[in-house]
DNA sequence: GTCTATACACCGATAGAC
DNA sequence: GTCTATCGGTGTATAGAC
């Protein structure tokens, strides 16, 4: 059941994020995300007891969505370097779509990793989980198996799609995001080796 | 020739990139500086015009920095993948002796992104040219070549590194970032080949 | 040149009318 | 519950004494 309020903290939250977006965590003070939510200053703090209340929920929900974002439904490929490759084109097609947006995540990352340092921890978890499930899975697929440790290889390309967004949201250079991509799948795919017969 | 208001400038810099370090950016406001450099406000806005000016010095001049601490004088290492790897561990190293420095950097690449891009552009910029010219060195000495082009993979070792420094600032996991380290310089490696005799 | 004192805007948060 | 008005605090920047 939906209370009022709760729909109050969501209105506020998405505002917040358009306003992080639009112009930095720095900018997104209570009277501009009010501003942006159409509400007064007092209905803020009838809906959140402080700013901090409201940056806590913002980087717990904000980017526990964004997982699935980041997460393909379904992946096109035969040979695993293909399927790597479709999953980071995946993911730089969902950053070209909405690059303020993932500004606005990796900003509060940060701002996480300094006030929230657990949050920050608890999401990279999270991260790697995914990431392993679906190397796993990947491989499982195409019949391989990793030659380096699964968590190692999650970090990897947890590493790997942090640093291409920073590079990308600094440059947008398409062609060169594109060339990385190709490059980055086909190195990830030698870290894996054919099934033999007997397994 | 250093006249007393550019050591003065000099002083502030350092000053803010101490707090910066240690508290954040959001916390490194005109009155944290000067305290922190034993001057006076007045001080500061006779040294420079404006916070928004000593930020532009600040950015510049300290990601300039960066660079030198960053590329390693000397790589060992017979093959490709070790020399990769020992200047990947060089970075590692560098990121764990003083991670704040490193916490500093990207927030300060990141506020140069919305408020300075060309600055964060040249900086990039100038990150791959040094990429570059060190993958090319490294494949010189080990008698490879690359079958990508250089900037893709340059890209790729710059990508890589963002994303171990933010992993690694998250979660301080020390085994599994050389564990990454390890894999990330085997799956670089795999993008060269030996030079033929014809080579 | 360097200081103290202060102007003025904005911040998060709250009081109290309705 | 929702508003306007306001509190106390901090921010950047400046005036003016020395």
């Amino acid at each position: 059941m939906r209370t009022p309020v709760d729909a109050r903290r969501a209105a506020l939250v998405e505002a917040a994020v358009r306003v992080v977006s639009a112009r930095g965590l720095s900018a997104a003070s209570t009277r501009a995300i009010v501003a942006e939510a159409g509400m007064s200053l007092a209905s803020f703090h009838y809906a959140f007891e402080s700013r901090d209340e409201l940056l806590d929920l913002l980087i717990t929900e904000v980017l526990a969505k964004e997982e699935k974002a980041v997460l393909p439904e379904q992946l096109e490929g035969r040979t695993l370097a293909e399927l790597l490759h479709a999953g980071l084109t995946g993911y730089l097609d969902h950053l070209r779509a909405d690059p303020a947006r993932e500004q606005a995540m990796l900003e509060l990352t940060q701002f996480a990793l300094r006030a929230r340092p657990e949050l920050a921890r608890d999401q990279y978890a999270q991260y790697t989980r995914i990431a392993t499930a679906a190397l796993e899975m990947a491989a499982h697929h195409t019949r391989s198996r990793w030659t380096v440790p699964v968590p190692t290889a999650a970090r990897l390309l947890i590493s790997f799609t942090d640093g291409i967004t920073l590079t990308w949201l600094v440059d947008r250079d398409d062609a060169l995001a594109e060339s990385v991509v190709t490059a980055a799948a086909a190195a990830l795919a030698q870290l894996a080796a054919p099934l033999t017969d007997a397994e």
